[in-house]
DNA sequence: CGGCTTTGACCAGCGC
DNA sequence: GCGCTGGTCAAAGCCG
C-alpha cells in the first residue's frame, strides 16, 4: 500500500470466486480487517470526535446508517483507536479516516471552475494570476474527512452498489499499480473514491474515500442496489453494524 | 447519442 | 522560490 498509509487498524479480506463472472458465485469473509491512518490527515479517533456521529463512515458512502447504536471505534484520542484490540474478530473494523477539505469537494470545484472560466472569458495569461490571487485572499482550503480501507480482491473496482464513473487515473510514487480515480455518478452523490493495488501485496485493493454527504441530503440519496457480493456493510461491519434482533 | 474510459494538462499544497 | 506529488479537468475516443 502507499506509504501515506501510516498505521494499520485492521485487515480486511475478501475473496471473490468468480468476480469476473458476474460475481454471482463469489463469496466474502473477513479476515484481519486492517486500518489505518493517513499520515496526512488527522487521527482516526480525532476523526470520530471531529465527526458528529458514529455513522459518519456509513454517511460517508450515502449508506443508510443502522438504527441501531453503532459499536464501534470508541476510545483512542489519539492516532489509533482501541479497536486494534480485537483483529481476530469477523466484521471487526474498518479503517481510517483523514482529512481535507471538510466538505467542501463542491466548493473547491465551482472554485476551481470559476477560475477556469476566468481564464477563458478573459482569454489571458493575466486572468489567471488575477484568479490566482483572488483565491489567496479566501480562506484556506479545509479537509475533508476521509476513510479508506484495504480489500484483498483480483477486481480493482469493487462492485459496492453505487455508480462511479472514473474521472482520473494516476501513476502511484513507489507503486507500478496506477490509482484510479472515482466519482459517484448517482444524483446528489458528491461522493469521490480512488482505488489502487497494494504494491507490497498486490491482492489487496486499497479504497479511499472522502466524506462529504451532507447529513440533511441523506435521505434523499439512493438506496444502493445490493451487489453480488455484499455491502460495504458487510465490508465494514463497525460502522455498519448488524441489525440486533 | 449518452455515458463511460483514457490521458495529458493543469492546479494547489507541501517540503526543502 | 522551486520542484514534487496528489487530485481534478476536459477533450477525445470508445461502446452499447
Amino acid at each position: 500500500m502507499s506509504e501515506e498509509f501510516r498505521d494499520l487498524y485492521y485487515y480486511h479480506q475478501r475473496f471473490h470466486d468468480d468476480d469476473r463472472n458476474g460475481g454471482q458465485n463469489s463469496s466474502t469473509y473477513t479476515q484481519n480487517l486492517q486500518m489505518f491512518n493517513h499520515s496526512s490527515y488527522m487521527g482516526f479517533g480525532e476523526f470520530l470526535h471531529g465527526s458528529t456521529e458514529h455513522n459518519t463512515v456509513t454517511r460517508a458512502f450515502g449508506l443508510t446508517p443502522s438504527t441501531s447504536e453503532a459499536p464501534v471505534m470508541a476510545g483512542g484520542d489519539g492516532d489509533l483507536v482501541g479497536v486494534s484490540e480485537t483483529p481476530a474478530t469477523p466484521y471487526s473494523s474498518i479503517s481510517s479516516s483523514s482529512t481535507e477539505a471538510a466538505g467542501d469537494d463542491d466548493s473547491n470545484k465551482s472554485k476551481k471552475e470559476n477560475q477556469q472560466k476566468e481564464s477563458v472569458e478573459d482569454g489571458e495569461n493575466s486572468s489567471k494570476k488575477e484568479a490566482k490571487a483572488k483565491k489567496k485572499g479566501e480562506k484556506k482550503k479545509q479537509r475533508v474527512p476521509r476513510f479508506a480501507f484495504m480489500t484483498k480482491s483480483e477486481v480493482d473496482h469493487l462492485e459496492d452498489g453505487y455508480r462511479w464513473r472514473k474521472y482520473g487515473q494516476k501513476a502511484v510514487k513507489n507503486s507500478p499499480y496506477p490509482r484510479s480515480y472515482y466519482r459517484c455518478t448517482t444524483q446528489k452523490c458528491s461522493v469521490k473514491k480512488h482505488v489502487e493495488r497494494s504494491h507490497q501485496d498486490p491482492s489487496i485493493v486499497i479504497t479511499t474515500a472522502n466524506n462529504v454527504y451532507d447529513q440533511q441530503n441523506l435521505a434523499a440519496l439512493h438506496q444502493p442496489q445490493l451487489p453480488e457480493y455484499g455491502l460495504l456493510q458487510d465490508m465494514i461491519p463497525t460502522f455498519f453494524p448488524k441489525q440486533e434482533p
